[in-house]
DNA sequence: GTTAATGGTTAACATGGTTATCGATGACGA
DNA sequence: TCGTCATCGATAACCATGTTAACCATTAAC
């Protein structure tokens, strides 16, 4: 029984990276080509949108980076106006960045155009179908997550 | 009813595209500190292993990248002593490039501790969930094909 | 057989990650 | 209260990996 088990879960584990990993590759090259913000700058943006101010350090941490590859994100970013820095009026160390409404309205016009793509994927899936991913996708999260 | 069937696939889209790049980026960061091959040298390596002797050009567009990429992959691969590099017999322009055994060893090894996790995490799940995610991910296949 | 097209490499550059170092601010014990 | 230490962020120097442009060798075409 818990070979059997065991055995299955391998081959659920290897499907699974499989398609997770190539629909996440398909979904990131969907938002290539947009407006011409890099990959980061988007990401940063987005997780700002999400998120209200957050100090430098705390960006770091959240995006699985080093510090300094956050400063020159931003940088960028400030400079097309879309983030702005701020002291830390506690605490005169920590630079607390902020999106702009443009820098959010550039964010919200991008995930409309990113999910289009799988959108129009999902409408040709059988409503059964669809069913299933929903609950599926509760799954990954926790996966994720876990 | 066409609004409402539109309206839950955005917000359907919406969550798949979160959990899936979510679990995705888990996933990749499990092989970082592998065996001192990069990202991108594992994942060439695996294709190769997958799909056998493969030249130059069909490389960069399987791996959607500009050719000088390949080259300078293959290149580390190649004095790694994973990859070997042969001209076509057919065609002398052509370099055709194949894993060597080691190479395809080390691509296994790295598959299996990568799944590692996954199957510990799946582990948690219950059999019916398990066999949710079973069926979701044949058309999460699909999706990233279409 | 000369010319054009093709496959791959090389070179020069851009982006974005890292570590090491430093300046400035805050925290804390003598 | 002051001197020392810790912490936050920025800068510098380096590495990995993508790009485009130019070039070489080989094949194809007229």
């Amino acid at each position: 029984m818990t070979s059997q088990t065991e055995t299955s879960s391998t081959e659920l584990a290897q499907g699974m990276r499989r398609s997770v990993m190539r629909l996440a590759r398909r979904l990131r090259q969907m938002h290539e080509e947009s407006l011409g913000l890099t990959q980061n700058q988007l990401s940063l943006l987005g997780l700002l949108t999400g998120s209200g101010p957050r100090s430098v350090g705390e960006l770091a941490e959240l995006e699985k980076v080093q510090p300094p590859a956050i400063t020159r994100t931003v940088k960028a970013l400030e400079q097309l106006g879309l983030v702005q820095r701020s002291a830390d009026p506690d605490d005169g160390r920590r630079a607390v960045v902020e999106v702009t409404p443009r820098g959010r309205e550039i964010v919200l016009a991008d995930r409309r155009r990113r999910d289009l793509w799988l959108v129009e994927r999902l409408g040709e899936l059988t409503p059964a179908e669809r069913e299933l991913l929903g609950r599926a996708s509760v799954l990954l999260q926790r996966l994720a997550d876990s």
